[in-house]
RNA sequence: CGGGGCGUGGCGCAGCCUGGUAGCGCGCUUGCCUUGGGCGCAAGAGGUCCCCGGUUCAAAUCCGGGCGCCCCGACCA
């Protein structure tokens, strides 16, 4: 293509309401422009860019056996009131009502419309296994979008969905798809971990996220020199052990007048907030239990979810906690309880003499030894921080900042279950389905690949993803021998199927290096005065900036060998 | 949903406090000039000052309401 016939608005300014990195430079690039919070149009680079992403899935997709369907956007909400999830996603669905009154809903995702696609279509355990694929838009109407693409309310997702007879056939398109996603993610030339992951409202007992560390993301990931990685929200980790005394007598009351919070604990008592216990009080399906955790831990809403086995809970209001324990929040404790479950985070297993609420204001309670002074059940509770040691190896865990790109999760019988969908076995005998189902944001792809490759002149993209791989520059439109050299090496990089853009605009050399420095083609070939009288085009390598001379014949085969890697 | 910020030519911003001719830089158009890192000179075009209402002789500016966008948090793939 030749820039002077395309559009490609480059920006000299940063727009203003672009913050991280990669929707800075998506909107300066010209890549995007948006439309409304979390809804962008591609222009000819990013569309250009996320085709060639798609390709690449569409590729390894296919290499697993999967079959691309498309499914529409547009769908009737029974099926989502079938399944639960209208509820479950509440407001997050884009609701409407057609002509005849109709609920309709844009889909959030596409579980509910390929398991009724498979119910109505799947009759016998010889049709399966089936991977059904598609790459669709979706619709969710997030409370936040942000950082241009990185959180999107209608966005490209490739979507698979993977039916079995049993666990073993899961695992098998679980596992194909585990290694698809790393080709996927090699290809595209980003740096990712893989790490075990909570399902959230997807259901199911196990998924894996594919996520790529960036200052820019969202998710919280702890790493390990060993291997192990985990979401914050799923990860585990051992404490640090605590001394405590060796030999504490009875629980003993003492006066603590006005303090509340831990911090002022801390400060009253001098003692570390790692000897605290501290204690919330939660209301499940209109139960109130205890959940205990160390003074210095926070709860993990996610983990409590899955330890209930329910997410309707709630914090327990001031009123509600003195109904039950007889003191004010910051004075509350598990000693002498009778017929209320208590939780407690496995951190405070083995513990000894620690501090605690008496349910009496402005009292607390020293020598608290959990498993004599009361009974709980030790569940894991808690959110994982930095310097808890590695639950596979001991080693102190690490933190990071991650954008997640994928997701693939074993459903199990969730949704065949609730939508019946079923199949014959060998034996004759009705048997639900059992699901895989697996997504990545195309969009974030392009996102990451922005926010791992990008200096202060602009982004540097793999390749594979970038929009064109190589910037044809004449930097020198009005002298007649440059230009027809430029011309030239134009046509022969188009009679051999390279990728390349032709910068043959009227401007001066700086606008069209600055413009070629931002947009983030891999490869700029420059004909340029000095060196084309010498017989030579230059070429540049804008990921590391390193120039090299090619005679003006050998440029072709010259870039043909990089494209050969 | 809680907190904060912002809305003025295409983009980035000033003007608002203290009401009275809408301004700067970039970009755009035309001409000359220049041609290896966002050249220079000159002449131009381009604005419902987010919307609605109020106060006032007079509102970008003051007051009330609304909408939109960004950031932090909550929440969420």
């Amino acid at each position: 293509m030749r820039w002077s016939q395309v559009f490609i608005p480059t920006l000299r300014e940063d727009p203003a309401e672009a913050e991280v990195p990669s929707h800075r430079l998506l909107l300066r690039a010209g890549y995007m422009r948006q439309v409304a919070a979390g809804v962008y149009a591609h222009l000819l680079l990013g569309q250009r860019s996320l085709l060639k992403i798609m390709q690449i899935i569409r590729e390894e997709m296919d290499a697993i056996g999967a079959q691309e369907f498309y499914l529409p956007a547009l769908n009737p909400a029974e099926l989502w009131k079938e399944s639960g999830r209208y509820a479950a996603y509440g407001p997050t669905i884009l609701k409407l009502k057609d002509r005849n009154d109709h609920e309709m809903v844009l889909g959030v995702t596409h579980e509910e419309e390929m398991t009724n696609l498979a119910r109505g279509e799947l009759r016998s355990y010889k049709q399966l296994p089936q991977i059904w694929y598609q790459i669709q838009e979706k619709f969710r109407d997030e409370p936040r979008p942000k950082s241009g693409l990185l959180r999107l309310r209608e966005f490209w997702m490739k979507d698979s969905y993977s039916f079995d007879l049993d666990e073993a056939g899961l695992e098998a398109s679980y596992g194909k798809h585990y290694d698809a996603y790393r080709r996927i993610f090699d290809r595209c030339g980003l740096k990712y971990v893989i790490v075990e992951a909570y399902s959230g409202t997807m259901g199911g007992t196990h998924s894996h996220e594919f996520t790529a560390p960036t200052d820019a993301g969202e998710d919280l990931i702890a790493l390990c020199d060993c291997g192990y990685a985990a979401n914050l929200e799923k990860a585990e980790g051992n404490a640090p052990p605590v001394t405590d005394p060796a030999n504490v007598g009875p629980p003993e009351p003492f006066a603590t007048p006005g303090q509340r919070t831990i911090d002022e604990l801390v400060k009253f008592t001098g003692e570390n907030a790692n000897r605290m216990i501290k204690t919330l009080v939660y209301v499940v399906e209109s139960q109130a239990i205890l959940v205990l955790l160390r003074g210095d831990h926070t709860m993990s809403e996610t983990k409590l979810a899955a330890t209930l086995g329910s997410d309707t809970f709630r914090l327990a209001t001031p009123e509600e906690a003195r109904a039950l324990l007889g003191a004010r929040l910051g004075s509350l404790g598990p000693v002498g309880l009778k017929g209320v479950r208590i939780l407690a985070d496995k951190a405070l297993e083995g513990r000894r003499g620690m501090i605690s609420g008496a349910n009496k204001d402005d009292t607390h309670l020293r020598n608290v030894t959990p498993g004599r002074d009361f009974t709980p059940e030790f569940r894991d509770l808690r959110v994982v921080s930095a310097g808890d040691l590695c639950p596979k190896c001991g080693q102190p865990l690490r933190i990071s900042v991650s954008v997640e790109l994928g997701h693939i999760f074993k459903l199990g019988r969730r949704y065949s279950q609730a939508m019946h969908a079923t199949v014959l076995d060998e034996n004759g005998k009705e048997v639900p389905l059992v699901m895989g189902s697996y997504g990545i944001g195309v969009e974030r792809i392009l996102s990451a690949a922005v926010e791992q490759n990008h200096d202060r002149d602009g982004m540097f993209l793999p390749a594979s993803i970038a929009p064109f791989e190589i910037i044809l520059t004449a930097a020198n439109m009005d002298d007649a021998r440059l230009r027809d050299a430029a011309e030239k090496l134009y046509d022969e990089m188009r009679a051999h199927h390279l990728d390349v853009l032709f910068d043959d605009r009227a401007e001066r050399p700086g606008v069209k290096f600055k413009d070629a420095d931002l947009i983030g083609a891999a490869l700029r070939v420059t004909v340029g005065k000095r060196k084309f009288e010498q017989g030579l085009a230059e070429i540049f390598r804008r990921s590391t900036k390193q120039i090299q001379d090619v005679k003006l014949d050998s440029v072709i085969p010259f870039l043909e060998a990089i494209r050969r890697g």
